[in-house]
RNA sequence: AGAGAGAUGGCUGAGUGGUUGAAAGCGGCGGUCUUGAAAACCGUUGAUGCCUUUGGUAUCCGGGGGUUCGAAUCCCUCUCUCUCUGCCA
């Protein structure tokens, strides 16, 4: 969430920014006039209870010496109702706002290209080759299919559409994917974990995914717990509520879990086999580091995951997302997308975001920060979160640029150590 | 799932109605001593909001609600943790 104080202060600012996404910010104004009743009833109720704390403190002298004060105690009894009238009502505001707060997104950064739509997007890196086939080449779909690798019907049984089972060397080599990204990433400073998939509704309102994005979650209703739909949720969540400290900035986690996205309002959209499915494997990357520190932290990370596309000799490129394509918490992001020679087009395999304050002043995650006098202060932290990478639409481009003639795929050199054979 | 116990500052842990925002210890930071370090000693050390900001004030003792002039302390409720029993990978 924004910075209520930022509102406050700087309007002009923060309406300037949201317009660069093409946002409605006439609730900005709304969001102004109820923070100032709320500053208002904020005074009144803090004199009533000065008041109150020092009357209350004179009966209990009276009371010690064994007086009356009962005239005393009668005038605090309205005292009392009021402040309780009071804060009923600053509660309310309170709700209004948070309830405005909820629905606005992060602001872009400095210099994010200004654009309306995907096509506004800035092509920043192109790596690997591309490839020539002399022969006809299969999608994903056809080379799973013949080599009974990955078998989307039976998946559609078990679960529905969209639900992927992997079978016999298709198994194996998506678990040497993760596990060769794990790897990579840990040998280059990342704490592995393995988090809980299923996160409670403030773990998700922490990431900024609840409510705007709650139709877009699988949910599990008797206990309110939803579906991860990226580890970015409980790995952030992992420091909500905490004060860490300067000196183990940057913080940098890596995961593999499953995600869950129900992909609602995107039905009849790159629905063939594995360009959006509901369930996906990804190993994510995360770090919280200083404000200071976030802009070079996330070229960093870029690079962290260009690695593994690099070592699987994948043809890719990195786009920079323009202001009208940012994600909901992102204040700068980049996107890598995987070519598959197939579909002839760019899929997106990674994306990986600066998303600054917004999502640890919504889960209070702080850290100490050291003044040059000695003296400490509280600040909010910063927050990237980077795909490292998902492997359903890298398995496209990797079963599709790896295949023979005859409808085998070669194993990527790196994997082999992984995956034990060399060739499907 | 049943029975019981508990949740207090970075951590351990005192505190059962009125100078307790909170003892004590540990940790952290600063200093004294020392060639340096350790030890010892001294000092210091929570968060957030608002305001007329070298300061004042309010709120915060798991979350929410209640009783009271006044609640960390009493009551209700929820969540979580631990122990025992049951079940289970």
């Amino acid at each position: 969430m924004l910075d209520i104080k930022l509102i406050r202060e700087n309007p002009d600012f923060v309406v300037e920014k949201l317009k660069l996404r093409n946002e409605d910010t006439s609730e900005i104004l709304k969001i102004q006039e109820i923070d100032k009743k709320r500053l208002e009833y904020i005074k009144k109720s803090g004199y009533l209870k000065e008041y109150k704390n020092k009357m209350s403190d004179e009966i209990g002298k009276i009371k010690a010496k064994k007086e009356d004060a009962a005239d005393k105690i009668a005038e605090m009894k309205n005292v009392a109702d009021d402040i309780k009238l009071l804060d009923e009502e600053l509660k309310k505001l309170d709700l209004e706002i948070r309830n405005l707060l909820y629905y606005i997104p992060a602001l872009p950064g400095e210099n994010i290209p200004y654009g309306k739509s995907p096509e506004d997007n800035i092509e920043v890196r192109k790596l690997g080759e591309t490839k020539k086939f002399n022969y006809k080449i299969r999608d994903h779909l056809e080379l799973g299919k013949i080599n009974d690798i990955i078998d989307f019907e039976r998946g559609a049984k078990i679960s529905g559409s969209g639900f992927p089972l992997y079978k016999g060397k298709g198994a194996t080599l998506e678990r040497s994917l993760i596990n060769f990204m794990l790897d990579t990433h840990i040998s280059r400073g990342y704490i592995e974990v393995i988090t809980p998939v299923l996160v409670n509704r403030k773990s998700m309102e922490a990431a900024e995914k609840v409510p705007k994005f709650e139709e877009d979650m699988y949910r599990i209703e008797p206990d309110d717990l939803f579906a991860i739909p990226t580890a970015e949720v409980p790995i952030i969540n992992i420091h909500r509520n905490e004060i860490l400290k300067q000196d183990e900035l940057p913080l940098k986690y890596c995961g593999f879990t499953n995600c869950f996205r129900r992909e609602a309002g995107s039905y009849g959209k790159d629905t063939k086999g594995f360009l959006r499915v509901h369930q996906f494997n990804k190993v994510e990357l995360v770090t919280f580091c200083t404000p200071e520190t976030s802009c070079e932290e996330t070229e960093k990370m870029l690079n962290d995951a260009c690695y593994i596309l690099d070592e699987l000799k994948i043809y890719y490129r990195v786009i920079e997302l323009c202001t009208g394509d940012l994600g909901f918490s992102a204040s700068k992001c980049y996107d890598i997308e995987v070519w598959s020679y197939a579909e002839n087009k760019w899929l997106e395999a990674s994306s990986v975001s600066n998303c600054t304050d917004f999502q640890s002043r919504r889960g209070l995650i702080r850290y100490k920060k050291l003044l040059e006098n000695r003296k400490t202060k509280t600040e909010l932290v910063h927050i990237l979160n980077g795909s490292g990478l998902a492997t359903s639409r890298l398995m496209v481009a990797l079963l599709e640029a790896n295949q023979t003639g005859d409808g085998h795929v070669l194993v990527p050199k790196v994997l082999r150590k992984y995956t034990g054979f060399d060739i499907i």
